[in-house]
DNA sequence: AGTCATGTTGACGA
DNA sequence: CTCGTCAACATGAC
């Protein structure tokens, strides 16, 4: 479910609910959730794929992991880890992992890696690829300390649309096609979300989980490569192996 | 029905 | 102590 986009998506649909009191709490997170009753929340925000309720003092950072689901006036038929009423409405999450951070929330994160956000600075992640020279750039794509949001359907159609072979190393990719990846870190994060709000996300999928390179015709393959061992889909044809 | 996946953390052993 | 590996978590699509 969850890259950058779709929880820049939560944070939109959940926009109502920013100022209002949280007037009942309930759920199954394994942290004291009580505190959150009778809470005002301030402000939503989004770190990569952390999304952030923030109130005066502390926040809570919800991460959806692999499975998480929330609900926004409805309900599952299970129970909820986070459950959220309001005057105006409800909100529900599920199977997440929930966690609270401490004091001002600015102190906990460096806006400048999400590639989503405003503060998003290019010139950082580059600073920080060059300290990983002997990563394989698919791995490298994955670290949310370099790029905050970026997943591995991200990870695929940027390198396919850079024409680089994901088990490249960092340190070998010539400067200009570095400079190209991070570009298009950013630049496809935002194409992800302006398709998956048209429900047609997968139809502008041009590697990830494709059998053929739309460009020579060959078979693409899928591997799982780096020390994540993510599956990756690329041609050899057609995207520059750097070792 | 079984397999697999848009993810991360923490335990464990070498 | 550090590194690498893997289990754990848990749902839905195919």
């Amino acid at each position: 479910m969850p890259e950058g986009p779709s929880i820049v998506i939560l944070k939109e649909e959940v926009e109502q609910f920013s100022g209002q009191k949280i007037i009942a709490v309930s759920g199954n997170a394994a942290i004291d959730i009580q505190r959150l009753q009778d809470q005002t929340i301030r402000s939503f925000k989004t770190w990569g794929k952390n999304f952030l309720i923030c109130f005066d003092d502390f926040t809570v950072k919800i991460h959806l992991l692999m499975f998480g689901t929330y609900r926004i006036n409805e309900r599952k038929e299970t129970t909820p880890r986070l459950s959220m009423l309001f005057s105006n409405g409800e909100l529900n999450f599920y199977t997440c992992s929930i966690k609270f951070l401490e004091g001002d929330v600015n102190l906990h994160y460096d806006w400048s890696e999400d590639v989503m956000n405003e503060n998003w600075d290019p010139e950082n992640a580059k600073k920080n690829l060059e300290k990983v020279p002997n990563v394989m750039i698919c791995d490298a794509l994955l670290d949310q300390d370099i790029f905050s949001g970026v997943g591995n359907i991200i990870k695929n159609e940027v390198l396919y649309r850079c024409h680089i072979h994901p088990e490249s190393l960092v340190g070998k990719i010539p400067k200009d096609k570095i400079d190209e990846i991070i570009d298009e870190s950013s630049v496809y994060s935002f194409e992800f979300l302006k398709w998956k709000k048209q429900f047609e996300l997968k139809k502008h999928w041009l590697a990830h989980t494709k059998k053929t390179c739309l460009r020579c015709d060959l078979p693409l393959i899928k591997k799982y490569t780096g020390k994540k061992k993510r599956r990756s889909f690329f041609c050899t044809n057609c995207q520059n192996l750097y070792e």
